[in-house]
DNA sequence: CCATTAATTGCATCGTGACGCAAACGTGCA
DNA sequence: TGCACGTTTGCGTCACGATGCAATTAATGG
């Protein structure tokens, strides 16, 4: 076999399902929209208001983006407020990008 | 919020759930991953034998990830070949990240 | 024209995830 | 301390997608 370097890993780690299926439900899809108009973080609340969808399903929700790492929580007095990790998140959206046109043939370092 | 530009266009355009939708599976996560690691378009029957599903699954994915855009389709003989369409893919990722970063922040209103 | 191989489609099954409601939890305030 | 508000969690339900198998279609060779 020959030397399997560390770009397939790289592979399997960006096309991890992980991080897709926290992206593939509309409802998840809409907070996240959400998030990213109003730079600033949003309380449960307040995004439930947007989303035809119970409250409690917005609370599950944002907490499987932020397993995801897409947003950051942050507690004030009895409200959670989330806002989206804009830069992580669009890293790994560009890492993903580079390595579906370079390949898997040479590694790319994409930390800044 | 009288005027919506188009920013908030392009945000329900790219998170629109059709593109994920499509790579929250995870056998269909591993086609593609078989199909970036081969730049050369594989059969249907060859891509089968690296799943562990069966070849009528795999028919079926391929062709939602074709719908979705990601692959392209070319029949040879019996055999139909699918090889990933990776500037595409990977231009929509750029964008998506564009978006999340610069996308909606700091352009509030825009009154053009 | 028939046999063979590859791919697709019909169909039934099964598991998983989204959802709503209600109860529980936590925090702040009177 | 007790109440009110915001959030989370438990739980039952429901719908949808993934899967396998079998039948069908398409293409090639004998």
């Amino acid at each position: 076999m020959a030397r399997s370097g560390p770009t397939e890993d790289a592979l399997d780690a960006a096309f991890s399902p992980e991080l897709f299926q926290s992206l593939c439900d509309p409802t998840r899809l809409a907070l996240l929209r959400a998030l990213l108009r109003s730079r600033v973080p949003e309380s449960v609340g307040v995004l439930a208001e947007r989303c035809p969808v119970d409250v409690s399903v917005v609370s599950r929700h944002l907490r499987a983006l932020h397993d995801a790492g897409l947003v950051s929580r942050e507690k004030r007095g009895k409200e959670v407020f989330y806002k989206v990790e804009a830069h992580a998140f669009a890293q790994t959206l560009r890492a993903l990008a580079d390595l579906i046109e370079h390949g898997c043939g040479h590694a790319h370092d994409t930390t800044e």
